[in-house]
DNA sequence: CTCAGTGCAAAAGCTTTGCATAATA
DNA sequence: TATTATGCAAAGCTTTTGCACTGAG
């Protein structure tokens, strides 16, 4: 067995046990959003399947998102102002940097929540479950562009 | 002079200061926006604007918060997934936490942006101008009513 | 008087939904 | 076989835009 066969042995436990079906569509999206390099939307990663599944449709791309999204395995991040992205979700709390000119997205990891959580009164009794962190600016090469 | 028209003034300068013109609905907008408590979204403006000015149509709030904003005089928030929404734009850096059950959003302050500057070696470079931070989760009401 | 701002209606995204068909467990 | 998922087309929302008219400076 090789290691793509394998993987998709993965993919298919994975959706199993959450209780989705598995199917080569979403296998399919799921491999796209491994690969993806994080926080792609419904568009881009439709475009992106569509190069393998020809037939595959963008409502059923939506819907797959929506489903990973609830069974927890996809996380929904919010960069860009208009539309949604999309990424697996990972372990370790981590957050976006978005460069105002090129658009760039640099990640970063900082516990701001357990920081938050330990400093900031109204955040004692509230319990935090998600975090979303979105700092703007410009990105060291577009500094320079600018000045 | 009274307070009313005192304040009229204010804005009138304001808005002039920043090379837009002073109307009735952009005073208008501006009083909701700073009497709203925070984060109402375009509809809502509407909605509240229209009580005084039925005529008001829509797409003038929609350019009017698109002009405040560029003029730094309101900030855009994304605390709704879907929608935007807009405050005044306050000196202090402050973030959202929000309720997944009820949609409380509470306020609170919090110099993030400079511990992240200071702590992470990404943003060293990163010449950051804003930040949004929301935080969801649920609030202590809607805890005891899930537990 | 001139140009920015407004109202209206229409268009333009992004996202969701209804329904018949296909595929999974 | 009983559901669940898919594809297609249509609808739904929020937001933007074109154009003629109005009002501020």
């Amino acid at each position: 067995m090789n290691s793509k066969s394998k993987s998709l042995e993965q993919t298919r436990q994975t959706l199993n046990v959450t209780g989705l079906r598995f199917t080569n569509q979403r296998a399919l999206i799921m491999d796209i959003l491994r690969h993806g390099g994080g926080h792609l939307d419904a568009d881009e990663v439709y475009r992106r399947a569509r190069e393998k599944q020809p037939r595959l449709s963008l409502s059923t791309v939506y819907r797959t998102l929506q489903a990973l999204k609830k069974a927890g395995l996809v996380e929904e991040v919010h960069i860009d102002e208009t539309r949604h992205c999309y990424e697996i979700k990972s372990t370790a709390e981590h957050h976006h940097l978005v460069c105002l000119e090129c658009g760039r997205v640099i990640e970063f990891q900082y516990p701001l929540t357990r920081l938050v959580k330990r400093n900031v009164v109204e955040a004692k009794d509230f319990e935090i479950t998600g975090s979303e962190v979105r700092m703007t600016g410009y990105c060291p090469a577009c500094q320079r562009k600018r000045s």
